[in-house]
DNA sequence: TTGAAAGCGCTAACAT
DNA sequence: ATGTTAGCGCTTTCAA
């Protein structure tokens, strides 16, 4: 039986003959349950059995695999993790917040980046439907926003049936966990302080209104400026799509107009660094000829010491609480839907005012 | 026996039952060999038996158990990646590039961040080693460089004998494959464009000396500095830790001292972001007080029209070589060890010229 | 072209 | 305190 073992090893040059608890418990001279029973230190075993099978484990680097222990189990201790962009920080952060909380439980992370596109999204379901993975934590794909992709991951995530938590992006008619940052409240309060440093005419780069996200930052953001008493001009609502070249597009077309307003919210990093290249490359200077606060904080602005000030939240913070919201639902999978919104923090260092 | 699934499903509430390869058997009055055959691809199976087969699988939603699978096979078909800190961009952009041909190879990844610390590491690779992954990425944590974790990990590599390779800090008696990246040239190539720029008096941040990408980068670029009939004095040479905090302090202490290099060599991007800053904080401008050339690119201070030169290495291209090249060698485990190194580029956009 | 049966490595009653 | 046994869900000979 063990030569067999050596012999497909050798014959297919694939299989490194790992020992099994049946090897185990041969040479220890008991049976595989006593074995078992070590491994999980369940139920009674003699202290000098427990040694004596202890010593063999280690001399042999007995090593149980994963796969049997799941079957045997029925049930798996891995997490599966989608994202649409591992490269961009956001989902990096997360990723660690989640890693730290999965180490301490003990939990396996199956990772998959779905490249912002619904069908890798749903092949990389698929498959972590196959691994029985435990629980699962989704950022959606950004066709999330399209109603027929919606609808079709509504079905595909009822169907598998899998404890889930989705972050960052919500939706309508979700009904699963989710943890979500505070996109209303925080823009609501961009139009505050932009208000409170002096200015009067505020204006927007939005991000992508197809996504709810989007269209909650542009609204929190209005009723802010509103609440102020002060009126959100259609011509200073310049409407992007959260990304760079859009932003830097834009900003650029308002600093080549001549008019443009005293300040402006910018709508998440990646448009904020659109209307920064935009400022430099316009021989714009912030502080003098126009004001910006920004959805997300940029560290390494901050490392570089360029003020800027930003309406933020907590990323690693994010990842942490959606796993353990996870675990909290695979203890308890009947108790009602549960959101956390993330809340913002305001950091302020000057971009926000300005000084004509 | 369905019935009692069932039961068992709303006893325990853990248990989503799924239908199994039997179940689908039965449903297609088959055996469990023929329903595997549909399923695999595998052996004869008439047309019509395949239809009948699949459409039960379609109606049923079959989805194999990846454990059984493997239990049975012997093999799985996951890769474990080992990354020291995924929220540092650069094993961002690396996990993306694997999981590129990942996903193109239909592997799933198991991911570990083992957060620079050598404990978590071997942890996460015995676990990796019950999962019986098919290979392993890994970009060793940094306490590698310390003599005695060093030979432990080398230990722990050896005994667990999976397919391996090593990315981005290579050591010295390592027997793995790796993808590294061309630190020595890179650096040598640094010196180059300094002088090239019009540049006499060089300096260089240094990253972690012991480290061996931190001596490599250190001499390749004395050695360009030498082959540039210049020298670099003793006191142009600052030592760092690849980290932001430290090159921040050494540079601003040069500038304090009134007395410093025409240019500087910034070892990796930590390091520029630091030296950057401390410019920012001194008063010194770049291009007329100092000028300056780091490794890494920095894509944010592109995006910002920031113009920084750099030499700098490809991430995503990394990713994906590791990958490929841990395939092969699961494919031939007995070919000789295979080191790939990744080539740099030069990007000049003004900084590492001085104008006074 | 299909089915029966053994086995992958482990767990968990149930006996003893 | 320990062993026996029957699975877990799938693959893979071997027969038919």
């Amino acid at each position: 039986m063990h030569l067999n073992h050596m012999w497909n090893q050798l014959h297919t040059r694939r299989w490194i003959t790992l020992i099994t608890i049946k090897d185990v418990a041969q040479l220890a001279g008991v049976s595989k349950a006593t074995v078992s029973r070590v491994l999980n230190n369940s139920g009674y075993v003699n202290e000098a059995t427990r040694q004596k099978v202890e010593v063999v484990m280690k001399e042999h680097q007995y090593i149980p695999s994963a796969s049997a222990v799941s079957l045997s189990r029925q049930e798996t201790s891995t997490i599966g993790v989608l994202v649409p962009e591992i490269d961009n920080m956001f989902y990096g952060d997360m990723l660690h917040g989640i890693t730290e909380v999965a180490d301490q439980k003990e939990l396996s992370l199956i990772f998959f980046d779905t490249q912002d596109n619904g069908e890798k999204e749903a092949r990389a379901l698929r498959t972590l439907s196959q691994q029985r993975v435990r629980g699962l934590i989704l950022a959606p794909a950004v066709d999330y926003s399209n109603d027929a992709m919606a609808s079709n991951l509504r079905k595909q995530l009822n169907a598998l049936n899998i404890p889930l938590v989705i972050v960052d992006r919500d939706s309508d008619n979700m009904p699963w966990d989710g943890v979500f940052y505070e996109n209303y409240q925080s823009s609501y309060q961009a139009a505050i302080e932009l208000y409170k440093a002096g200015n009067r005419r505020l204006g927007v780069i939005t991000g992508d209104l197809k996504l709810k996200i989007g269209r909650d930052r542009l609204e929190g953001f209005r009723q802010g400026v509103l609440d102020c008493g002060l009126n959100l001009r259609e011509e200073d609502i310049f409407e992007g799509d959260f990304l760079t070249p859009r932003a830097y597009e834009l900003s650029k077309a308002m600093f080549h107009s001549g008019d443009w307003p005293q300040a402006i919210y910018t709508s998440n990093n990646s448009t904020s660094l659109g209307f920064l290249k935009a400022t430099h490359e316009c021989g714009i200077e912030i502080g003098r000829d126009i004001a910006v606060i920004g959805n997300d904080r940029i560290a390494i602005l901050d490392m570089l010491g360029i003020p800027f000030s930003c309406v933020y939240r907590d990323n690693h913070e994010m990842g942490r609480v959606a796993l353990r919201m996870l675990l909290e639902r695979i203890e308890n999978p009947d108790r009602p839907r549960n959101i956390y919104m993330i809340p913002y923090s305001v950091q302020l260092s000057g971009s926000e005012r300005i000084t004509k």
